[in-house]
DNA sequence: TGGTAGATATACT
DNA sequence: GTATATCTACCAA
């Protein structure tokens, strides 16, 4: 992937980023996942987006130039990672919402606290062992935004990150992408724009996450 | 099998 | 104070 690529319309940047292969490498080891679904936010003409009310110090990097990781930290508990894309000025991103792990399957695993001698019968830390453990637990490691991050070792010190340079920490790596044709539906867990379809990704792979659809908390 | 409580940073009203 | 680009454990049936 170029950095030119990254600079054009995010709804034609989005499927390109199908199938490519980030690699992350922390003082633990690498892991490396193939993304099987994106969804694309336009900035400022998406309400969806978090650069739609202008820029805070949370989604700085979006304005920066295409090609740099933007992290934030949200519900209080989880990390998801968007790839900033269009030209400098254009808070335009895509945000990683799975993928498969090719590489350093054993640390996703441990990250993800899925003990080793359990795989198979879903054994998960902490807590105790499920009851009716899911039947592929490594088809979850990189399913959905936030276990994306942990499985790849990802935290706010990543925001920022230039993907494109050849020794960041944190690296989209060239290659053949998706060659065929992405499906499209809604964004996951929008209250805005619940009709757009800017959610792409790989037709019947196992590692997409399931769609749900925007649930208003109650009050307490 | 399906619904929900709870973890609580950040931005907005 | 309320909502959010989420995930997991727990519980009822």
């Amino acid at each position: 992937m170029r950095r030119t690529q990254l600079a054009g319309p995010v709804l034609d940047v989005a499927p390109l980023l199908l199938g490519t292969v980030l690699r992350s490498t922390t003082a633990e080891g690498t892991v490396a996942v193939r993304i099987t679904e994106v969804e694309a936010y336009d900035g400022p003409n998406d309400p969806g987006s978090h650069a739609y009310r202008g820029e805070t110090p949370r989604n700085a990097v979006m304005f920066g130039p295409p090609g740099f990781l933007y992290v934030y930290f949200t519900y209080g508990m989880h990390f998801c990672m968007n790839i900033g894309t269009g030209p400098t000025g254009t808070p335009s991103a895509v945000l990683l919402r799975a993928g498969e792990v090719i590489e350093g399957v054993e640390l996703a695993r441990h990250r993800r606290g899925v003990v080793p001698a359990l795989i198979g019968t879903g054994g998960v830390l902490p807590g105790p062992v499920r009851k009716r453990p899911a039947a592929n637990p490594d088809r979850d490691l990189a399913r959905g935004p936030a276990r994306m991050c942990v499985a790849l070792g990802i935290d706010r010190e990543h925001n920022g990150v230039d993907l494109l340079a050849k020794d960041s920490p944190v690296r989209l790596l060239d290659g053949p992408g998706f060659d065929g044709t992405p499906s499209t539906g809604p964004r996951v867990g929008l209250r805005e724009a619940p009709d757009w379809c800017w959610r792409f990704w790989i037709p019947n792979d196992p590692t997409v996450s399931p769609y749900r659809p925007h649930v208003p908390k109650r009050r307490a």
